[in-house]
DNA sequence: AAACAGTTTTAGGTATACCTAAAATTTAAC
DNA sequence: GTTAAATTTTAGGTATACCTAAAACTGTTT
């Protein structure tokens, strides 16, 4: 179970208030995310993800560090400490765990349930929660293709390789699209067909934005400059190959 | 459509973060129930509702005048504009919906939703109410026996009598039980087979808080001094007959 | 090793939403 | 109609989470 902020300042109006711990999990959820790619992370990447200023990131940073939810060095930067990660990963749960429910219960597209769960996943409760898990029959993945960490932060493997590192001619089953793409970046790769669990072969790769060609479920597809190359770019490495 | 909160206050803070009207959203509802006593409402009897001092409550008023929310004037009181009343409307209408919702479609209890929907109201979006109401069938009515107010802002009769007012003798049906009454309370009503619907001969009545005997289809039960006269107040008029 | 660019921190300021305590006003009592 | 009680408002203070602008630090280049 992950760490009770109402419980870590004592006496402060967190105290009362029980809904306003929605910036301090925002900033452990995007340092975790952050931390994936590289560790430490520093200041200026916390404020290009969250879009604020680099003295708010700062200031944040130290009360985190108060907190005991990140270890923080000046100048150098910040991991999360286990309580942080606890937390961060239990946001990144009902996040996850929101946008399935969405899709599969209520009907929503693909391309609609981001904004959506990144208010919800600060304001399920743990019943909630749990009722949704249920519902959903306890998934280990969301419709992205991300994995959805247990109630005990245990986190399904993928096994990652990046479709650049692929050479034309392998095999590859896309297993994640981010789940922050644009609205009409995320209907066009639905339109072609390309959702996780897609098998396509690889045609064609470019480094970077250019095209890229594919073979999806044995028909031909070119994806043009459209999929830059965050978009395709994690395959279930047994289909994919390093470079 | 309610007026866009973010819209109101131009230039200020609220505009970026699109997240902080709970207080706004919170005051304006507890005016609405307060106006549907008596009119217009006092600050104390505000600060009673939400459990605030009364300082915080005239300096919340003066910024909800400020946004056109409320009809204030010093030391008299206020009442809500059209503007004001069409937001208190639309936060009941997801109160109720997500109240319904969480008890049909999940599986929650008559008396653990409360909570939940009091954080939840502030934070579905337009199309996730659509989706909700959708799911339930466009209800006008709520497992407590509140209406639901429509999307314009329309709410269903209920003609409340107060059981007060009943003689003995008088046939009854439970129409309402308000949704933030303790849950012992709540789970107590349940287990007497007291929920809305259920049709009641009052046996006997004290004015307040004291003894209420009531034959429960066909069936005699004492609510004893579990039951306020809060609790069991509004019954359908059909039924009941004013002092 | 000094200068410079880039990053990071500090300092000071805004708005929200609460608080306490004192002052002002209204209502009720005599 | 003055006084007392209750309510309401004002004044001043806290914590959050952002901002801007200036100062401090890091790392590289010359």
């Amino acid at each position: 179970m992950a760490p009770d902020l109402n419980a870590l300042a004592p006496g402060s109006s967190l105290q009362r208030n029980g809904l306003n711990h929605q910036a301090i999990e925002d900033y452990l959820k995007t340092i975790y995310m952050l931390e994936q790619d590289k560790s430490p992370v520093s200041t200026s990447r916390i404020a290009d993800a969250r879009q604020v200023k680099p003295g708010s990131v700062t200031s944040m940073i130290q009360r985190l560090n108060r907190l005991n939810l990140v270890n923080y060095e000046k100048h150098y930067g910040v991991t999360l400490t286990d309580a942080g990660r606890e937390i961060a990963l239990e946001v990144i749960r009902h996040h996850r765990l929101v946008e399935l429910y969405l899709i599969e219960a209520l009907g929503f597209g693909w391309d609609e349930v981001h904004q959506e769960a990144d208010i919800l996943e600060h304001v399920i409760s743990e019943q909630l929660e749990e009722r949704i898990a249920a519902a959903l029959n306890n998934p280990e993945f969301d419709p992205h293709g991300d994995p959805i960490p247990s109630k005990e932060g245990q986190i399904a493997s993928m096994n990652y390789k990046h479709l650049t590192a692929l050479d034309p001619g392998a095999r590859a089953v896309v297993s994640r699209i981010p789940d922050d793409a644009d609205s009409e970046l995320l209907r066009y790769l639905g339109d072609l067909g390309l959702i996780p669990g897609t098998k396509l072969m690889v045609l064609d790769v470019a480094p970077f934005d250019g095209p890229l060609t594919v073979e999806i479920d044995g028909e031909s597809k070119i994806i043009g400059h459209k999929v830059a190359s965050s978009v395709l770019v994690e395959l279930k490495s047994e289909f994919g190959r390093s470079r």
